[in-house]
DNA sequence: CTAAGCATGTAAGATGTTACATGATTAT
DNA sequence: ATAATCATGTAACATCTTACATGCTTAG
């Protein structure tokens, strides 16, 4: 009975409207990548054992060969069991930082480098949620997502929003104090 | 020729000074925890791993039955190799913003704990970054650890406040966007 | 016609957690 | 004494990534 959270998104997503696993793995893709992430041989496979404890539900999709996926109404009790669960904190694992607490033996250059790459990608993720705010706030003038999900949905783009920003703001200051520290180590040293 | 990020730490730690694998894992939670961690699951074999390839070398410990390990010159050479891998960025994987996402089907209730939880959390992390500031500080101050290595230290727990301190104004945000909302569903609904 | 996207799945291998088993030393 | 900490390792299990294999449909 130890279901993964594999299953749990997926059975989320599924509960949302009913979809394809290419259409489930695009929803996470699109929707929650700033926060999850599933691939492809996790999502078959968890949709499979779904089907097998009747969670879910198959219809014949519109090709031959796919299947639209439904939530059972077992399933539905399922996911607000699950969806009660406490999160599990995953073990933190930042390359990044990892590089830079060792950056004596990397030298300042290298760990500028590092820091410059990963202001970039936060401010990326800042253009990406600004999208994403301006679809899902076009998306609850337009009435096509219920207004209570469209909250949630700000919500999780605050979020992100607030973490890129932070990662900016950081990066800035770290940038400008390892650019007055003189290349006394590592494998840049003259 | 794939190593390991686990052993990019043990070959990274032992740099600093040579440790049992006992010790290299109290380095990584005491100063790692942040951005890092490791179990002795992987530590161990890890260290068997470094050894057979001659990255490391064993001296008998102070103890009958444990070993120190330090770095042999071929280790140090792979190290800095290692160190110049582009960090590999993790699956995001926060199952707190999964659920809120999906908040509609939870209740703003048991969102609001949700929310609560990450605060305290944030919270406490930004009371053991303190905590560990000062250490590293006093530390500098009395001249034990290298200048350059605790610049680089202070730059890891600076993005760990930083984080921190994002994720208890986004909590306090959206705890009062959620005092306001309705309970209209979820398992808490009346 | 051909590339991109839709769609499903499996298999191998890497990675990681947890629990177990064992025993020495140190502090209370 | 006895509990906590130091110390090493294995085994079972769960998880995840990547590559592979296959084939349909739609757009250019």
């Amino acid at each position: 009975m130890v279901a993964s959270q594999t299953e749990l998104v997926v059975l989320a997503v599924l509960n949302v409207r009913p979809a394809t696993g290419y259409a489930v793995r695009a929803v996470v893709h699109e929707q929650l990548s700033a926060f999850w992430g599933e691939s492809f041989g996790q999502i078959y496979p968890a949709i499979a054992r779904l089907k097998d404890a009747g969670l879910v539900a198959a219809k014949a999709g519109e090709r031959p060969g796919s299947a639209t996926y439904s939530l059972t109404a077992a399933g539905r009790d399922r996911l607000r069991e699950l969806l009660q669960t406490p999160p599990q904190v995953a073990r933190p694992r930042n390359g990044t930082l990892l590089r830079l607490f060792f950056g004596e033996a990397l030298g300042p250059d290298a760990c500028a480098e590092l820091v410059r790459a990963t202001k970039e990608r936060a401010e990326q993720q800042l253009v990406e949620l600004a999208a994403a705010r301006a679809g899902v706030e076009a998306e609850r003038d337009s009435g096509e997502t219920s207004d209570a999900h469209t909250r949630y949905w700000l919500m999780t783009i605050a979020a992100g929003e607030r973490t890129a920003a932070a990662a900016v703001a950081w990066a800035e200051e770290t940038l400008a104090e390892l650019a007055v520290m003189e290349p006394t180590s590592g494998t840049a040293a003259g």
